[in-house]
DNA sequence: TTAAAAATATACCAATCGGTATTAAATATT
DNA sequence: AATATTTAATACCGATTGGTATATTTTTAA
């Protein structure tokens, strides 16, 4: 059984994590996060030793949100290329839903912690390492069972897709416009279309 | 002649806009207006309202700064093809003499504010209109010159390269990593060949 | 060169910041 | 059910926040 103390912490992270992914780390002050959760500092601190802790579960909370949702989008595919169009049609979905509400976290921590917060920061630069390598993967497993071409660059076309994706992000949502989405992402999926055999 | 103040102004300015660039606007106090300017805070509020103010001036003087410097890049090239990758190559070198420093003050500002600050939320949409709406003219004066086809989608075309850019400095940025400018830049030039007549 | 005006420095304000020690309440264990 | 222990609330701390009123200095113009 899970002890009170690891459930009220997963608590405070579910309710904080959304204000600080709209506000950021700076911008999300203690009493956000006593506002948030409806507890007292001495509840924090106690499940907490101090802010930046929470900041940081809450980046890991919204990172693990988004990459399982998109783990779950490809999980209903069984080619490589439904598998990469999957993560595409995901962006898509959620700008249609909500204009990517408070944004990605991953762009929002990328933006604000590079210069001041080394421990994000660190974090940020390994989940793009991590999803590189996950997309990299999954051509190389595409070209293994010949769906693609063998001169489809793997490590170019990851780059290329965590770039647009985090681009399309940070555009369409601040300017609301869906042609900011719409174009980059299906200029993706003709990306991967013409690599096909 | 220009007055004290006006030169007061200016130099709190250009002091204070990469301060704000790095911190973001919540993250830069007033102590890193003063510390930044060697000025007291008599002569900062003596010249801006409030500190909003100096970040808004601050916003427009880093976005001027970058326009200007591409503006110049393409002003070296004559033909519509040149133009459009006299940006990439601009993008290119920026990256390989500072790792693009302290981010791109549109994507910072967009990712700080589009949640949290309304005016400057207002200037960074309006921003990207202005800069689609250059990228889609420059192609369009392709086409219109014979360089381009005339199945060439200018604003599609315009959004992909804004997206693109904006997604390549947030991640290259992050990361330190070339890779996430090289191929999503080469990709771009690539785009703008394939349309060539 | 002197007086008026403009610009900057100083000293202060209440409010909020992140954080802590202590007290009270809720939860487990026997 | 009583007790030991964990967890949360309260009350407080110094430091810093953005901002202002006043005093002083520096420009400017006569």
């Amino acid at each position: 059984m899970t002890t009170k103390a690891e459930r009220t912490k997963a608590f405070i992270i579910e309710q904080t994590a959304p204000v600080f992914n709209k506000k950021g780390v700076v911008g999300t002050s203690l009493s956000d996060i006593t506002e948030a959760t409806g507890l007292t500092k001495g509840a924090i601190y106690g499940n907490f030793t101090d802010k930046d802790e929470v900041a940081l579960a809450a980046f890991d909370y919204n990172v693990e949100r988004v990459f399982s949702g998109i783990a779950e989008a490809m999980s209903n595919e069984n080619t490589a290329v439904g598998k990469l169009m999957a993560i595409t049609s995901f962006y898509r979905k959620y700008f249609a839903i909500d204009k990517y509400k408070y944004g990605c976290p991953m762009a929002n921590t990328a933006t604000e912690c590079d210069d001041t917060h080394p421990q994000l920061h660190a974090r940020v630069k390994s989940q793009y390492y991590k999803w590189r390598k996950g997309i990299e993967l999954m051509v190389n497993e595409g070209k293994a069972t010949g769906e693609f071409k063998d001169s489809f660059d793997a490590k170019a076309f990851a780059a290329l897709m965590i770039v647009t994706i985090q681009g399309s992000i940070v555009v369409s949502k601040a300017t609301g416009d869906a042609a900011f989405v719409t174009a980059p992402l299906d200029y993706l999926d003709a990306a991967i279309d013409s690599h096909r055999k």
